[in-house]
DNA sequence: CAGTGGTCTAGACCACATG
DNA sequence: ATGTGGTCTAGACCACTGT
């Protein structure tokens, strides 16, 4: 289709292969010709057929491996994607105006869980920073945050009363992986004092570990208000 | 390093590109030399070039326009993917035994909510299927299921009784298109009951909406026993 | 050992978006 | 109009792994 129309893209081989793959003509499990046959079928290059079942493997679809060939997954292993947003952003998409507000800020000997989750030596020096997320003035997000400072050590001069420390760590260490974690917590005082919520109340959570170069960066809480809903397309 | 070792392969060059732009060399916003420079650069032919930047960008760490270039994305919109195991893989991955227990199955004119939810025309008929899942006879999952019974005929056979509505639905509409929406509810008495919960406690709920072509499936609701935590990485 | 996928080269034409 | 990425070809060598 985007091709001059007569040559076979990858993209075309991607759909027929998935079309034989839901009309049951490819069942799960079955073994694939391989790369070399299906070129001659689909008169083009071995190349071409590689990238569209390359793709296909990485989507989920087909499980490859060298020598034993190619075959149809039984259990179609789908992945979702969501992105990661910051939250200015998801705040002014759905149309509110962003609003940050530092709670407090200190530097303090990481607690023994934090210790034990992140994988630092006993005493290792932290800092706490807790902050809030407003749209138009609604709460949208208490963040709970941990910033280890051996591996951050600009977070000593930080000054977070303006600029939100996720911003603040995008800035100054981009690059980093990431581990999150989804879960229902109940809101604690604490939590439900800042996002205006009755205590007890069911609150949608993440839990944020940053590595950089696996040296852990941060740890972060993050509590969402009411009604939060976080949708993926897969 | 894969390779006879003096050729230069698209993860070297994945590699190079990351370093580059954690280090700082290449800034946020900075546009890249094209792909006929870089592939001087490190004596490789573009198609190794393009193969690197391409699955960089996929990766969220650069953008790609024609004529404009490849830029650093400024703010790093990372992605997380997570798979979607069957629920039985999932618990015996966890060490768990699977265990299924249908609640109940029925026909019903499709009430209002989830008419309009799935664009349904007024009192489409469809099957209510309601299932728990066990692991090692601990409450793991709560399923309260809608069938579009025109979109899935086949529907008023089925027995649910062993097996669930999704191993059902996977083998026979095997590859559709998933929405997932997550979010913390609370559970009310019918929810609690099953999951052996306090009333009002809160739950990890996944809502999951099926499409076939354009053409509503399911809808179910998947509310998760205690403790459940869902974690990417990225 | 042999068959399969993994990757690279060298060159070409083209689609698309910007100036 | 033109430069950039998008893709395809034809051929080659290699890495891995099942038998």
């Amino acid at each position: 289709m985007t091709q001059s129309s007569d040559t076979t893209s990858y993209k075309d081989i991607k759909q027929t292969v998935l079309r034989r793959i839901r009309s049951g003509d490819w069942p799960p499990d079955m073994l694939l010709p391989n790369e070399q046959e299906l070129a001659v079928t689909f008169s083009c290059t071995r190349t071409t057929v590689n990238r569209a079942l390359r793709e296909l493997a990485e989507e989920g679809f087909l499980e490859r491996r060298r020598k034993a060939g190619t075959r149809v997954l039984s259990a179609p292993q789908r992945q979702a994607r969501f992105s990661i947003p910051l939250i200015r952003d998801e705040i002014e998409a759905l149309g509110g105006t962003y609003r940050y507000a530092l709670v407090s800020s200190e530097a303090q000997p990481a607690p023994d869980w934090l210790a034990a989750r992140l994988a630092l030596s006993a005493g290792q020096q932290v800092q706490h920073v807790r902050c809030m997320h407003y749209s138009t003035n609604t709460p949208f997000q208490y963040e709970d945050r941990w910033i280890v400072i051996d591996s951050v050590p600009q977070v000593a001069q930080a000054d977070f009363s303006e600029i939100g420390p996720n911003d603040w760590l995008v800035q100054t260490v981009p690059f980093t992986n990431v581990e999150l974690t989804f879960l229902a917590s109940r809101a604690d005082a604490t939590v439900a004092g800042f996002l205006d919520l009755p205590e007890g109340e069911p609150v949608f959570t993440a839990e944020r570990i940053t590595w950089l170069q696996g040296q852990p960066v941060t740890f972060a809480k993050l509590y969402f208000g009411a009604g939060y809903r976080m949708t993926t397309q897969v």
